[in-house]
This record gives structure tokens, sequence and C-alpha cells, in this order.
DNA sequence: GATCCTCGAGTTCT
DNA sequence: CTCGAGGATC
């Protein structure tokens, strides 16, 4: 074979190649069986071996190749990459559209409607028709690098069309997701080699594109759809659904399943039946998406700072799994509160096992009148916490007796008093449930941060009678930690050494650590705030605490009978006496005041800092964080997967700060 | 007395 | 994150 006519079967080999592999992974109607497609492919990478300079980086060959890495590298998107508002109502939809119609000012909206694939956002960049570049979405602005990563999925072209005439440049949004046959597939192959399975699809996917080395993900069935131009040169398509049409004529994969409806009940019934064909779709998806059709009129409606206002997801309902009730047992927790607990048959609910769900309090089980050997569902509210929604009754079952609570401890056996709703173990200074609760408690992060203490070693400790007050762990010795289980000498300095630096602390920490009843972090501090020293909060009678703003009744009833209890005042005095050295609280040391009033309400992942580095920063600039959403609320900052408290500032008209725009505002340049 | 705003406490799985 | 309830405010 000559040079020339090497070159031109290797030209005929690639334009094959990826007609089938477009067929394949974006139509997903071969045309060949995949021992023809293994031949043809076979006969490519011969041809390029035998002539390594007709080899090309586009050539579908080349998926592969690049060495392992040591991180991600970040890049800046080109457009920021929004996220969307979600609603799970019909009203809520209602609502959007006759906003819509306001804000237009017609009667006449044409929606595009797509699934939303249950995956990973990514950009995706080509130039001059070439796959050159893409990222993770990361925190909107900035992404993680995963070029290489990206180039292994084969329903991604590395090749625009040429006789499509692609753009010179290309930004588009796509999803990475794995079909579900092929995540069973895969997490049978990595749980057969001993590796842990992932939990869901998702996971994998998410996972798989961001390994280190890209032959790693090469082995995962990763794949792809994409759904906007983010940026193209030349003329932009003139609406969402001609968008979807230029991305598939330039062989880009997108959404098979999609429509232009006339109206929102054509929307509301395409969510319908979106969700009925649900469980018989070969890939996850957890709702549908609902854009305005008409490009200028999204240019009209323009953005929020994190979601376009012309769209919106319409998830749906949180799924539901059925289940038995294998029994319903009593935890107590650290101040003694009886919660009831149901133990279920494992049923996986949206990708995890759920074999737990906690009843909360005894009114809970009665309203919703489950027993022991009932069927339930079970669904994950805010889509982690498990919890039943209600009783599935089974024709002829025998059900058993009602649940009650029970009159004695079932940890200690000290009578049970009944405050309200909840249940309490009056074996206080008893009880070894109390107990390990109340050391975990003082050893956490936002009190007495001891490293390394954490439930198994508390646990350890307590039963072996090693600590049987929070002034115990002061004179513990190392050959007394060397007796428990996974304890070595290295773990077991490193503890001593966290319980020593855990001396000095400052009065608010202490207060919170010591798990008085109502006094949280907030009120510790406040009351650190007043008083200043301890012996001046001892001596303090309840009619003082009742001066303090933000202590009523309540509060200071519980502080005066803790301060009250002799055996609490002995055990303070121990933890001086053994060395804890009380410091006064530390100053709100305002850098600025340039955030003074403001509120602020976090909501999500952050990705520079965690939750008690940005709730600093803004307390350094005079402001104040809370945890829940109102009117006076100043700013929601909404991290990566937002909760309700989003949903609750849009509702509230609160103004919604991304995690950079935060940043600018906490660390002015 | 009603209502709103916060805080505290408990919770699941990986 | 959600629930229940304490405290402030009108």
């Amino acid at each position: 074979m000559t040079h020339n006519q090497a070159k031109e079967r290797i030209a005929a080999l690639r334009l094959e190649v990826r007609h089938h592999d477009h067929l394949y992974y974006s139509k997903d109607r071969p045309e060949i069986s995949d021992a023809e497609y293994d031949r043809l492919f076979r006969e490519l990478v011969e041809l390029e071996t035998a002539y390594p300079d007709l080899l090309t980086s586009d050539s579908p060959t080349q998926r592969v190749g690049a060495p392992p890495i040591d991180e991600l590298a970040k890049v800046p998107h080109e457009k920021p990459m929004l996220s969307l508002d979600s609603i799970t109502d019909r009203e809520d939809v209602q609502a959007f559209d006759t906003r819509m119609k306001r804000e237009l000012e017609t009667d006449h909206i044409v929606y595009t409607v797509e699934p939303k694939f249950d995956g990973l956002s990514v950009e995706l960049v080509y130039d001059q028709g070439k796959f050159v570049r893409g990222s993770t979405r990361g925190d909107g602005r900035t992404g993680e690098e995963v070029t290489v990563n990206l180039r292994t999925i084969r329903a991604l072209p590395l090749q625009l069309r040429h006789d499509s005439s692609p753009p010179a440049h290309l930004v588009v949004r796509g999803e990475v997701y794995m079909r579900l046959d092929e995540f069973q597939s895969l997490n049978r192959r990595m749980t057969e080699r001993g590796e842990e399975a992932f939990a869901n699809p998702r996971n994998a996917a998410a996972g798989s594109l961001r390994m280190l080395d890209s032959r790693v993900t090469a082995s995962r069935p990763l794949t792809v759809t994409c759904y906007d131009i983010m940026a193209v040169s030349g003329p932009a398509p003139p609406s969402h659904w001609d968008e979807l049409e230029a991305l598939a004529g330039w062989s880009l994969p997108v959404p098979a399943h999609r429509r232009r409806c006339r109206s929102i009940e054509e929307v509301l019934a395409f969510h319908q039946s979106t969700d009925a064909m649900r469980e018989s779709l070969p890939f996850e998806i957890d709702g549908i998406v609902v854009k305005v059709d008409r490009r200028d009129w999204q240019d009209q409606l323009g953005s929020k700072s994190r979601s376009p206002r012309w769209a919106i997801a319409y998830k749906f309902a949180p799924r539901k799994e059925i289940t038995d009730i294998q029994d319903i047992v009593v935890s107590v927790g650290r101040t003694g509160t009886l919660t009831p607990l149901a133990l279920l048959k494992p049923v996986e609910v949206g990708g995890v096992t759920i074999s737990r769900a906690t009843l909360h309090n005894a009114d809970e089980v009665a309203r919703k009148d489950v027993r022991v050997g009932d069927r339930v569902k079970v669904e994950r509210a805010g889509d982690v916490i498990p919890a039943i929604t209600e009783r599935v009754p089974v024709p002829g079952e025998q059900r058993q007796d009602p649940f009650v609570m029970p009159d004695h401890c079932p940890v200690c056996g000290s009578a049970v008093a009944r405050e309200g709703a909840y249940f309490y173990c009056t074996g206080q200074t008893v009880c070894v449930a109390q107990l390990k609760g109340a050391i975990e408690h003082f050893a956490s992060k936002s009190a007495l941060n001891i490293d390394g203490l954490g439930k198994k070693t508390v646990a350890q400790l307590v039963d072996r009678g090693l600590v049987r007050d929070l002034a115990d762990l002061y004179r513990l010795t190392k050959e007394q930690l060397l007796t428990l289980e996974g304890f070595a000498e290295r773990s077991a300095t490193l503890l001593l050494a966290s319980i020593e630096r855990s001396k000095s602390v400052t009065l608010d920490r202490l207060l919170m650590g010591l798990g008085i009843r109502q006094v949280g972090q907030h009120i510790a501090r406040v009351l650190a705030q007043r008083f200043g020293t301890l012996p001046q909060l001892m001596a303090a009678t309840e009619a003082e605490f009742i001066q303090v703003h933000e202590i009523g009744p309540e509060i200071s009833a519980s502080l005066a009978s803790f301060f009250r209890e002799d055996r609490n005042r002995q055990v303070i005095a121990r933890l001086v006496e053994r060395g804890l050295s009380i410091a006064p609280p530390a100053q709100a040391t305002s850098s600025s005041h340039a955030l003074a009033g403001k509120t602020f309400v976090f909501t999500g992942g952050l990705s520079g800092y965690s939750r008690d580095e940005a709730k600093q920063l803004v307390e350094q600039h005079g402001g104040t964080v809370s945890s829940s959403v109102s009117k006076k609320t100043s700013y929601v900052v909404a991290g990566t997967d937002p909760g309700s408290k989003l949903d609750q500032a849009q509702k509230l008209g609160v103004t919604v700060l991304s995690e950079g725009e935060f940043t600018d505002l906490v660390k002015p340049a």
C-alpha cells in the first residue's frame, strides 16, 4: 500500500468509525454489529501504527493516551455555569408560566422541555471543529480541567462533522452520566476486585470523570448529552429548540426525548409522561427542564446571580420506596431524650441503601400509626435524611400492638419523664448513654475541640470505667489508653496531646461543652460576653440571667438548676483543679464594619472555605450569620447543591450570592 | 395573644 | 436539613 493509499484509507476509516460511534452512542441505533465495528477500529489502529506520520489527535483511536497527573488543573469557564431553580409542585410551574407571561407581556409562550439527566455538568470547548478543552462545573466560575478524561468518552465527538460547517469557536454545556446497566456491571467488576462499589450512577460518573489517570476513566462506561450553547462564533440559533438541532447537526449528542410545548398544560403533560417512563429508561433522570424557547425572550428575561430567569428544573416527587419495619428501638441522646428509631428491611432509595429512619418522638409514631411489622413508604427528605412518610396497609394483615415509649430508660433503667412532645431519661448521673453523649459533645469541634476523641473511643473509655465524668478526661494516662482497642503508641500520644491542648479554652466554648440544656453555641457566647468569668456566672441568680437579652425564663431556669446541682459544681471544680484554664471569650475582632447589621445565611457546600471559616469572615466584618432565612436576612450565600433555604430566599426576595460574589464581599481585593 | 425570628437538638450514609 | 419551642416584638 502506498503512502497515499494509506492516507485515503485512514480518512475513510475515521469517517466510518465516527459515524458508527455517533449512531451507537448518540442515536442509540447501531447499523453494524460490535464485531464489525471492532474490525474497522482495529484496521485503523494498524494503519496508524504503520504510518505514524498520519496519526492525528482527533482520530477516534486517540481517546486515551495522556499519562497520569498529580492533580486536576483549575480553569475559569468562558461563561459562568449557572444552575437552575428547581420546583416540585404543579402550582409552582403555573406560577412560573404566569410570571413569564407577565414579564414578556404575552399570552403565548413556547417552551422547550427535555429530561434532566442526573449526572454532572461539564463545559466543552470546540475550536475549528476540534474538541480542545472540557471542564467540570466547579463553583460555576472555575472548574477542573478534565479534557483528557472527556476524550475517552466515545459519545463525545473529538471532531465535529466536517460537512456540517462547524463554527470556528463553540462552547457547549453538557451532562456526563452513566447508564444504569453499565453502572451495575461496573460495580460488579469493582466488587469482584475487592474495591468499594459506587453508591449511585451519579457518584460513579463524577468519580470516574475526575480520575487523575485517564486510562482508568477510559475503562469506565461514561456517556454524555449536550443541551446548551454557551457561546458560538457567528449567528446564534434563534431558539433553544434550534440550538439543540444545531448541536445534533454538528454530531453532538442531545437529549432524544425532547419536545416543544405551546402551553404550560403541555409542559405538565410532558412531566407526567416522562415520570411514567422513568423506571424504564436506561439512565437516571430527576425531573424535566423547562425553558422559554425564544432566545430574544431569554435575553430579555436575563439571569439572577446563580440561575437564569427563563428556565426551571421541574423535579419529580422524591423517590419513595416500600419496605417493612423490622423493629422499633429507642435511643438515648446526650440530653437524655428518648428517640424512637425504626429499623427497616434494607431498601434502595435513590441509589442509597436505607436501613434505619428516625421517628422523632412518640407523637409522630402515633400520628403515622406505624408499628413493628408494618409496611411503610420511605423517602429521603431533602434528598438526604430518610423519613417514613406513611404506612401502607396490607389487606388481612395481623398487626402488632401500637408502639409505646418505655417507662424506664433502655440503657440505664432509670425512670422516664415526659416534657411536651419528648420523653427523657431521668438518670442524668448514672446513664452511660448520656455520659457518652455528654463527652462526645464536650470533645466536639465547637466546644473543647479534642481531636482523636471520637464515638468509638468514648464508648470504650466509658465502658471500661476509665471516664466517669468530664473531668476524668484530664487524668487519663498513656498506660490506660494503650489498653484500648486500636490504640498504640502513636494514637495514645496524639490523643493526650489534644487533651492537653484543650486545657486552654475560652469561656464560651466551655459553656457550650458543659451541655447545659437550651445552651448552644449562640447562648453560650451571649453568656460569656455578659459575665466574663466562670465564677461570676456561677454566682449569678436566676433573676440576673433573665435580665440578659435573648435569655428568658426557660433558659435561666435551666442555667440555675445546672449550677445549683452539686455534682455539676464538683465537676467544674475538678476541671479547674486538673489544669483547665478558662480565658475570657474571644472578642469579636471585627477588622471592619463593612457588613455591620447584615445577616448572612449559608446553604449548600462551599469550595473555598468551611462553614466555620465563612462565618468567621462575616463576623470579622461586623456581620452576623444565622441558620434560617427570613425577611430580615440580608444575603443568602448559595454553594453547590443548595437546599430549601434557597427556595425560601427566592420566595422572600432575599438577595442570593454565589460563593464568588460572597468572596468579593468579605475579601475585597 | 399572635406572629415572627432564631436557636438547639437530633439525624443518615459514605 | 428539619422540627419544636424559646424569646422578642407588636
